[in-house]
DNA sequence: CTAGTGGCCGAAAACGTTTCCGGAACAGTT
DNA sequence: AACTGTTCCGGAAACGTTTTCGGCCACTAG
């Protein structure tokens, strides 16, 4: 036992079965041409001694590595976790490892890192990606196969995404708004240039023009999607001098913030302002007041991902490359008639 | 371009570069032995074919495979989500990548799981593992190298462990529920049997002992760490003929359930009821009141649990094999004095 | 009885690295 | 001139699989 324990291989259990490796391998993938007995006989054996195959070794062999990257800025937030959590879950039912990789939202490590995994995995997700289609371009040429989620930027056809139906969403939480009475509506994006973000305004535009609002530029916050500076822009909205009295945050983070930016101020919410969020998340349902927010279904577009890529490695044709899911307004408390109607 | 994209190889930047394999290895991997000039000649090939080694074949030649596992139960819990985000970055720097294998809390799902790792990772960090003690030193008979964060069980002791004082932790808590007059302080455990619950109690019953208060056992209730099961066995508190004044809870989850709880039956936290949580996830600080929780360094134990698994990767002797990380009392605002007093 | 067929199995090549070992070239020492 | 070292490099084995190819055998059909 002092030995250094020694892992064993395919051979040892081809010798104490008394059959070749080849049988042994066989028995190992499920492949034809092993009678019962034999299989039956090795299989034994491989249980009795506890032999796993070298993954290692099976995939120089084999072409394939069974590991599916998936690259994500961060794993704390809960919109990455949720997005992490579905993909896991799809992953895990196609038999495939998860090699997971926090890129930290910049751009050189994104790079690196893609590079390692192209020669480790079979493929990946790729969440939020900082490259450019052209950078990406140059990967799917190299024969690299990757679906991505949420696409920062506008991608090239040939680039297969999942993303959620962003305009679709702030129409909804638009029109719950205005038939709340809401007129003076103030809007926190996200950082200008995001996909996310442009497709969100062009829904707010479209809503106030729709109820012949003419928006108020003034009302338009820029924001990174997080609580503090939420919380600051939501500030700077309420000192307005006509200040809204609703608010539609890029995230629940923001909105949250917000929350806090109306209660530090003596204002109730939602009697005094009302706020939507964008995304729902665990933290919008325990938040006080609980937070009308626009669902993304998160998990499922890991899982849609996933089926994407599975079709994408088995070199599947396409119909389309381009998948967008519904997103839906969840009305919690956050939300009401403004005062002065 | 039409026909399949070719992975470049080792053997064709060295016919590129005029050299030998080895000596394009020697490069790749920084090992002495080559002249300044080759270096250079070999590196630049490298960089203009985008030479990016196999890593299935070098862990096949090198016995090492540069991947660690992370077994979790699920991905998204915050807690989980703190651990694994620390883990991350710990193993980036170390120049692993990371196989994440969420488990589901599935004693035969895990078991599959880390036979699995074995052989295709290096080594793995188990969090919340639900395999007994025994079966854990078989794999380290196997020869398989892990570190366990935060176990359910008491383990041998030559299986190295990450946990958090949890005794302490409770010790503090009580104390400030007791400084400030409390007397009836209930307590919602976690699961019966868990090490972490065990302690804890231990920490609560101490520090009535040393107040010179008898335990009520109408006080002590268990919950499964979610919302929702808290919220149900803060009701049942509440519903007592004589409730608590403070409730300290399992963890955050159960103590935002219990806030739920209070303020449905029209009571006020603190002013009515007081809660202390445990862990001071995000969810702490955006609950209202803020949580009163006792802080657990999540990123930390998942950094120090990657320290103890290089050491022994690489092999090293060891003082200890067992860490426990300080936790310290976060006071906010859903602590105060008893109506009574 | 022969030819053909299908079931079962083994030999060996291949996958792309790392690393050990030995050798060439050259400089310095006796 | 013969040696001893150094520095740098290449040949080749080894890692543990998968998979192709072909062979043997037993059986069936003619």
């Amino acid at each position: 036992m002092a030995e250094v324990a020694h892992r064993v291989t395919i051979r040892e259990v081809a010798e104490r079965a008394g059959v070749s490796i080849a049988t042994v391998s066989r028995v190992l993938n499920g492949r034809g041409d092993v009678s019962d007995e034999t299989r039956e006989l090795v299989s034994r054996i491989i249980r009795e001694n506890g032999y796993t195959a070298n993954r290692s070794a099976r995939g120089l062999s084999a072409g394939r590595t069974g590991l599916a990257g998936v690259l994500v800025p961060l794993v704390y937030p809960a919109y990455f976790a949720g997005i992490l959590a579905g993909a896991a879950e799809a992953l895990s039912e196609q038999g495939l490892q998860i090699v997971l990789s926090p890129t930290g939202g910049e751009h050189a490590r994104e790079v690196s890192v893609l590079d390692r995994m192209h020669g480790l995995t079979d493929g990946a997700l790729i969440i939020l990606p900082e490259e450019s289609s052209e950078e990406l371009e140059r990967l799917l040429d190299d024969g690299y196969r990757f679906v991505v989620i949420d696409p920062l930027m506008p991608l090239d056809e040939r680039i297969p995404s999942v993303s959620a139906a962003h305009t679709s969403g702030a129409d909804q939480a638009m029109r719950h708004l205005l038939e709340l009475g809401h007129r003076r509506i103030a809007q926190i994006t996200g950082p200008r240039g995001w996909m996310a973000t442009e497709d969100r305004r062009r829904g707010y535009r479209a809503a106030l023009a729709a109820a012949g609002i003419l928006p108020d530029p003034a009302l338009e916050m820029e924001a990174v999607p997080e609580l503090v500076p939420g919380r600051a822009a939501a500030e700077h909205l309420l000192d307005l001098p006509e200040p809204p009295t609703a608010i539609f945050a890029f995230n629940d983070n923001i909105a949250i913030g917000a929350i806090q930016a109306a209660r530090a101020r003596g204002l109730r919410v939602p009697e005094d302002l009302s706020v939507v969020g964008f995304d729902d998340v665990e933290h919008a349902t325990i938040v006080t007041p609980a937070l009308t927010t626009v669902r993304q279904p998160l998990a499922e577009m890991g899982r849609t991902a996933v089926s994407l890529l599975i079709r994408l490695l088995e070199r599947q044709r396409f119909e389309t490359l381009h998948l967008e899911l519904a997103t839906r307004l969840v009305v919690r408390d956050s939300t009401a008639p403004p005062r002065s109607v």
